[in-house]
DNA sequence: GTCTATATTCAGATAGAC
DNA sequence: GTCTATCTGAATATAGAC
């Protein structure tokens, strides 16, 4: 599968360069980073880690990539977890990782201008998550277990947009409790109507 | 009050600074603007411009101050507009200026790094915005119009989270009804135990 | 795949004249 | 209060050797 091991070195310094960047932009902010500190940061040359990423934005795109991939794996890995259950479950694990959280808050908000290179990613993001979260609401509602009056689309594209507002106020104020405010408001969609 | 004219002049050129500026972010974004590009929108040149604003950052605090300074004398004008109606009618009005909005998502999410100018301004920011609303909340409990089950500070600051998340959400599809959202989650505390 | 070296562009800020 | 001119520094990206 990998062709005489260069493949395979080339995903691990991949890797090694997308961790480095976390490193730095926990420790820098996300707009003091430079590719130059991240090139650093990975044992490499610009010139070298430009090699594997085509751009900074690439650069920060894959790393959110990679996240969502992460947490997708949590969904499928165990049954008992589904969307509902996972939503919160990776607001909390973000707790861990508050450099990720800043170029997360950052780089969807720039992302968001006409002309962005990460705009289609986060678009095509936000609608996967939305439907992941539409289809676990309706298989509830089908159950009994929530009422069938919550309408589905928005009330989870309430929650997304909840989840990544306390994001902000967290960083802001890290007393602040994500995982407990986004599951209050799903509890409470039970006594919906 | 105004000392022979020259202090009036200089607010109003503060003012046309801060509208070009508003133009220059909707047309190019936030992360495309330059000083120089405002100061060319205002009719200065750079340094000119700097007389009035110390640095970049300042400016756009500036003009996000200014912009809750109007939508906090909306709710002071007029006493059937309490802050859970005010805060909708602000998310409406936004609808008309996505420059604005995407300065505000892209700005308070850079604010959040530690070491930022414009982190207190935004900390400041959010605590007396959720005071409002905390308060307002409290005051239809003790009319019984909300429910004294509902947690007051919690609601208020998911409220806000929502409110902020939307505005990504909108910026990538505009299609999203922002205040219907909200509307309907406020109304859905209604229904709390 | 990684390096050195550099091209290119552009940023925010300041000095000092008017 | 506004200008011209410039400083100073930084950024991303690329060319071409190894």
């Amino acid at each position: 599968m990998t062709r005489r091991g260069s493949y395979a070195k080339g995903l691990a310094k991949r890797e090694e360069i997308l961790d480095a960047a976390l490193e730095v932009v926990a420790r820098e902010g996300y707009r003091g980073t430079s590719v130059r500190e991240i090139s650093a940061a990975s044992g490499l040359s610009q010139a070298g880690l430009m090699h594997h990423f085509a751009s900074k934005d690439e650069l920060f795109t894959e790393i959110l990539r990679r996240r969502d991939e992460i947490d997708m794996a949590l969904i499928a890995s165990d049954p008992d977890i589904r969307a509902l259950e996972a939503f919160p479950l990776a607001i909390k694990h973000n707790t861990e990782v508050p450099g990720l959280v800043h170029l997360y808050v950052c780089f969807s908000a720039e992302a968001t201008a006409p002309q962005h290179v990460a705009r289609a990613f986060f678009i095509e993001r936000f609608a996967r998550l939305q439907e992941l979260l539409v289809e676990d609401i309706r298989a509830r509602q089908a159950t009994g277990e929530l009422p069938v009056g919550l309408n589905a689309q928005s009330a989870a594209g309430s929650l997304i947009a909840m989840a990544d507002g306390l994001q902000t106020q967290w960083l802001l104020n890290p007393n602040i409790d994500m995982a407990a405010h986004v599951i209050e408001t799903i509890s409470s969609w039970r006594k919906h109507d």
